[in-house]
DNA sequence: TTCCAGGCAATAC
DNA sequence: GTATTGCATGGA
């Protein structure tokens, strides 16, 4: 069931090109609530260590939040890195994350997250990444999965909604999923952008 | 105007 | 240990 519903998928709505960057120049497809940083079809990201870290910010920024304001408060970032974030005044931050939502929380979710980066030699396990204040399961899988290629089935609410687990335990749901999958990021990767791209049609 | 979006931590029970 | 509540903007 599972393994159909992702061929299902994945031949209706065809390579998702996920996690969308800022700055990249490749395909423009338009999707809903925004235009252009999708790479379809190609897994071989981040480029650099940059990229790595925007996709961290964002994962960070979409909690409970429409990509569509996730995307204004990074181009009110900028080019965004670590040491930018650590360096910049916290209202500062706070103003240009503001289309967000959640600014203050977030901007605290941003300082503590890249003090534990700049710190960072290698790829974090997941209990660090728990450990952080304002890093959940779901963002911390996003970041493993996406960021650092790790095989990691990200499960969210539109996750649990469409396979009717609402209720159920996330390492639960999460293991049901990998069990019947192989483990391949790009795999997990699809799927997962599949899932939030099926929610936001059927709604 | 109401509803909700690619959650999480704090608090209440 | 589980259920509820606060956080916030912008688009439908």
């Amino acid at each position: 069931m599972v393994k159909q519903m992702y061929n299902r998928l994945l031949k209706k709505y065809g390579p998702q090109g996920w996690w969308p960057l800022q700055e990249h120049k490749g395909v423009n497809m338009t999707k809903t609530g925004s235009s252009k940083g999708y790479h379809p079809g190609d897994f071989d990201f981040p480029k650099n260590e940059r990229q790595r870290f925007e996709i961290c910010v964002g994962a960070i920024l979409t909690q409970n939040t429409n990509w569509a304001n996730v995307e204004k408060a990074l181009t009110g970032l900028g080019k965004v890195s670590c040491s930018k974030i650590i360096k910049m005044d916290i209202d500062e931050l706070k103003k240009r994350i503001r289309p967000a939502g959640y600014y203050n929380q977030k901007a605290r979710k941003l300082k503590e997250f890249a003090e534990f980066y700049n710190r960072l030699k290698r790829k974090p396990t997941r209990e660090e990444l728990l450990s952080i204040w304002g890093i959940g399961p779901e963002t911390a899988d996003s970041m493993l999965l996406y960021a650092w290629k790790e095989p990691r089935f990200v499960v969210d609410a539109y996750t649990k909604r469409i396979f009717g687990m609402e209720g159920k335990d996330y390492d639960d749901v999460q293991k049901h999923f990998e069990k019947k999958l192989p483990k391949d990021h790009k795999v997990y990767q699809e799927y997962h952008a599949l899932i939030v791209e099926h929610a936001k049609r059927i709604k």
